[in-house]
RNA sequence: CGGGGCGUAGCACAGCCUGGUAGUGCGCUCGCUUUGGGAGCGAGAGGCCGCAAGUUCGAAUCUUGCCGCCCCGACCA
């Protein structure tokens, strides 16, 4: 186990906390609410947006960049989406300081007061639409498939590293159709391919499914989503794919001419994944040794350690590990041959561990002898011996596997905490120890949310590919023909 | 905004109750010994004890006010 590191099993949020800041992912910022991502989860998130931005791109996408400052009267616009938003909005009133005149610093100058506030996108669906409404005239401009990278700020009451943060970093897409239909498929592709990446870069299962109304994206007409189970039971909304239907277009005057040559309003969607991703990754596999990571989005995939007493054993450990070293980089694998001198190497081996490598080769005298390197695999922390000759190709395999391994791990997890609930006392019982919950929902508001203020369990999603099933309310006893998904969720 | 807790070296903390030389561990610097799972010993550097006022011969310690942070709720990608 890791020196200093909580378990898992007993504290899940200051182990959480820990391996963030042990890995070196993130801190908090003296900034209230905000974080600060540091190099090394850095490096992994910008190897998500790469890995989703290529899906973007093959889907026909394209980047584009909106303004940061929403004014307050676009925001207004759509009604529920302005009730939805505004309860956490950071307003600018001014745009001007000046010295303080009644003694050191600056205050906020009185006369630079803006005519109307602006407020930091908490979303961009209001500047994009306002904008699109130069955009589209005639169904030849459709469909408009865009997305942008970048921050937006929500003022949330409580904070915590990656998973709510004041500030934090997203992509959203904003689309524009001309009819219902092909919105939706784009509504649910997008979904899909949130739902690939989830599982095969991040190696985290996913349910795919509708949120309810009351769990639905502030002004839109459906929210698609997907859930994944974290290790201590609790749900995590990794990404949402909204379909709008008309509702923006109408209040942003967005219309075209269709091949009728009449005159409709376009049909929206809007889809994100944010930097909670990280929070997700970092839940899902880590251990009492710190981060686990996939391969595919780990920045360094492969480390290599030497082991010796002497500059000259070094000297000859290093020269064995040079063509391993180039090979791998040749098999455009990323590799890190630590030679510092600065710490000894049980130092590094739980170093590495701790930063989630997925796999580390250690070679020392004794192998050279033996013309055989160590090779240790992250995720299960198993080790053993190869000849040298076979390492790379070693490496290769095993990268696959642990991709594919850490993924199924997580997926028995998950199957082995979802439970089919019948009665109100067992869902009271089961909600306690955490997990999914498939369990009859009479459909009403009302039942929703009594079950939230008794157990603080919410409707996670109602799961795409559920099947018809007659049965009763688990909580009203009223009709129900099909189960949806409740846990506690981040 | 309610309820708890905490501000002392880069980090983690003790000391405060009962006022009197500023401490420990990690990290850092130097030296020697070590090196196949977070090395050992020795020597050293490093402090406006959150800020301000008060009590006192004397305050990290007592009193009051302020500021900041963390945890638990309400809010949420």
């Amino acid at each position: 186990m890791a020196k200093g590191l909580p378990k898992r099993s007993e504290n899940y949020s200051e182990w959480y906390n820990e391996i963030v800041k042990r890995a070196d992912l993130a801190e908090n910022s003296a900034v209230r609410g905000c974080m600060v991502i540091k190099p090394y989860g850095f490096a992994i998130w910008e190897k998500m947006q790469r890995a989703l931005d290529d899906m973007f791109k093959a889907t026909g996408h394209q980047n584009a960049y909106f303004p940061l400052f929403v004014p307050k009267s676009f925001l207004e616009k759509e009604e529920e989406h302005a009730e939805g938003f505004a309860k956490e909005c950071a307003v600018v009133t001014h745009y001007r300081l000046k010295s303080n005149p009644d003694g050191k610093g600056l205050v906020v100058d009185p006369n630079a007061k803006l005519e109307e506030e602006l407020i930091i996108r908490p979303t961009s669906e209001t500047v994009i639409w306002n904008t699109y409404k130069n955009w589209i005239q005639s169904w030849r401009d459709l469909p408009l498939l865009i997305n942008q990278w970048c921050n937006v700020v929500r003022w949330e009451m409580r904070t915590r590293l990656f998973l709510r943060t004041t500030e934090f970093l997203w992509q959203e897409g904003h689309t524009a159709h001309s009819n219902e239909r092909e919105a939706i498929e784009e509504t649910e592709r997008m979904l899909d391919i949130y739902a690939t990446f989830a599982e095969e870069w991040m190696g985290v299962p996913v349910l795919r499914g509708l949120k309810s109304p009351n769990e639905r994206f502030a002004g839109a007409v459906e929210t698609y989503c997907i859930e994944a189970l974290m290790q201590d039971g609790k749900a995590l909304q990794a990404g949402t794919s909204h379909f709008l239907g008309q509702n923006f277009a109408r209040v942003f005057d967005v219309k075209f001419v269709n091949k009728d040559n009449q005159l409709e309003y376009a049909w929206a969607t809007s889809w994100g994944v944010s930097t909670r991703l990280m929070g997700a990754l970092i839940m899902a596999h880590s251990d009492d040794n710190g981060l686990v990571l996939p391969p595919k989005l780990a920045p360094i995939q492969v480390v290599i350690i030497p082991i010796y007493k002497t500059p000259e054993e070094l000297a000859k450990v290093s020269k064995a590990v040079q063509p391993i070293f180039e090979e791998l980089k040749a098999a455009g694998i990323s590799v890190k041959y630590d030679d510092s001198d600065n710490q000894r190497s049980g130092w590094k081996f739980a170093e590495y561990e701790l930063k989630g490598v997925p796999i580390r080769l250690a070679l020392g005298s004794r192998d050279l002898e033996n013309g055989t390197i160590e090779v240790a695999r992250r995720d299960t922390l198993s080790k053993e011996s190869v000849t040298i000759d076979t390492a790379v190709e070693t490496v290769k395999i095993l990268l696959e596997q642990i991709q594919q391994s850490i993924f199924q791990k997580a997926l028995r997890f998950r199957e082995a905490n979802t439970f089919r609930v019948e009665t109100w006392d067992d869902f009271k019982t089961q909600i306690e120890r955490g997990g999914f919950i498939l369990a009859h929902w009479d459909g009403t508001a009302e039942t929703e949310e009594k079950i939230k203020s008794e157990t603080k369990a919410t409707i996670r999603c109602i799961p795409l590919d559920s099947e018809e099933e007659a049965g009763k309310c688990v909580y009203s006893g009223g009709p129900s023909n099909m189960r949806v998904v409740f846990a506690r969720a981040y």
